[in-house]
DNA sequence: AAGAGACCCTGGATGC
DNA sequence: TGCATCCAGGGTCTCT
């Protein structure tokens, strides 16, 4: 669920929290949260720990630990993330507990159980494929250029490709496909200089705007004190089906595109 | 190699 | 009300 704009948001709200608090022990409610190491040695390793930083690459959370290992997390549909007193009562989806030195609990919530964590000496064993950061100078116009050189998988579903660029899901890519005219069957090799250009910064605007309302809160996403974000407030065509297009009145469409739900405006984003 | 589809899960919404 | 079906913001794996 949640995408570049939520896992910063929950990051930043959750580092000031946990770090330099040591880690005095690890309550695992369901063995598949671990992806790895085997669940002892992460316990283990875990134990007596605390995070010195906090740092965010695609949707994966790192948290430095003060041995030099890594804790990188990734919520996918439905994690959370709270830290919240002992006494409070647990979830019974509450997979990954750590208990923090000053009786507070650190809780990974996962009804869905898609959500991994990872113990890991350098965070690019988990994150080596990802492509490069969209807010960063590295996705640019002429790196998108080339990437969509010769591509003929929906743009869209491109744009939903990790190892393209990391960060992007299902609600920015069309949101950002909305802002750029395009629309999201297109061939990625058939856009042309423009239109490429076109997507990279609308890609930028459309993270950088939900980035300063602290994401959308559909259903599941909450900041790590519970409150929501804002960017629902903004959205133009995600999950607006038969609604008017902000721009032309249009009623936004709804179709499948590689297995995912797809929004557009079929005046303002035109197939050829 | 690129692209399409299955699969991992639970629960809320919708339809009959 | 009860039950079945569909749907979900992600990523990885397999097959072609």
């Amino acid at each position: 669920m949640p995408e570049l704009p939520e896992v910063q948001t929950i990051l930043d709200a959750i580092a000031t929290l946990i770090i330099d608090q040591p880690i005095a022990d690890v309550i695992v409610g369901w063995e598949g949260v671990i992806d790895r190491p085997p669940l002892p040695v992460f316990l283990n390793e875990l134990r007596g720990r605390r995070v010195t930083g906090v740092e965010r690459r695609g949707k994966y959370m790192l948290f430095r630990l003060d041995d030099g290992h890594w804790l990188v997390m990734h919520l996918r549909m439905t994690g959370r993330m709270r830290v919240v007193a002992a006494s409070e009562p647990r979830d019974r989806h509450d997979h990954l507990v750590l208990q923090l030195e000053d009786g507070r609990e650190w809780r990974f919530n996962d009804t869905r159980k898609f959500g991994r964590a990872y113990l890991v000496p350098d965070p690019a064993d988990v994150t080596q494929r990802l492509g490069p950061e969209p807010l960063s100078d590295d996705f640019s116009s002429d790196y998108l250029a080339a990437a969509l050189t010769g591509r003929k998988a929906p743009i869209k579903s491109l744009l939903l490709d990790q190892r393209l660029v990391a960060g992007i899901g299902n609600i920015y890519a069309d949101e950002a496909l909305y802002r750029a005219c395009i629309h999201p069957l297109r061939p990625g090799g058939s856009l042309d200089a423009q239109e490429v250009a076109a997507v990279a910064a609308a890609v930028k605007s459309v993270l950088a705007q939900a980035l300063t309302e602290m994401g959308t809160t559909l259903r599941d996403y909450r900041r790590p004190d519970g409150s929501v974000g804002s960017f629902q407030n903004s959205l133009q065509v995600f999950r607006r089906t038969g609604e008017p297009c902000p721009t032309c009145g249009a009623p936004i469409r709804r179709i499948i595109v590689g297995g995912r739900s797809t929004h557009f405006c079929p005046e303002e984003q035109r197939q050829t």
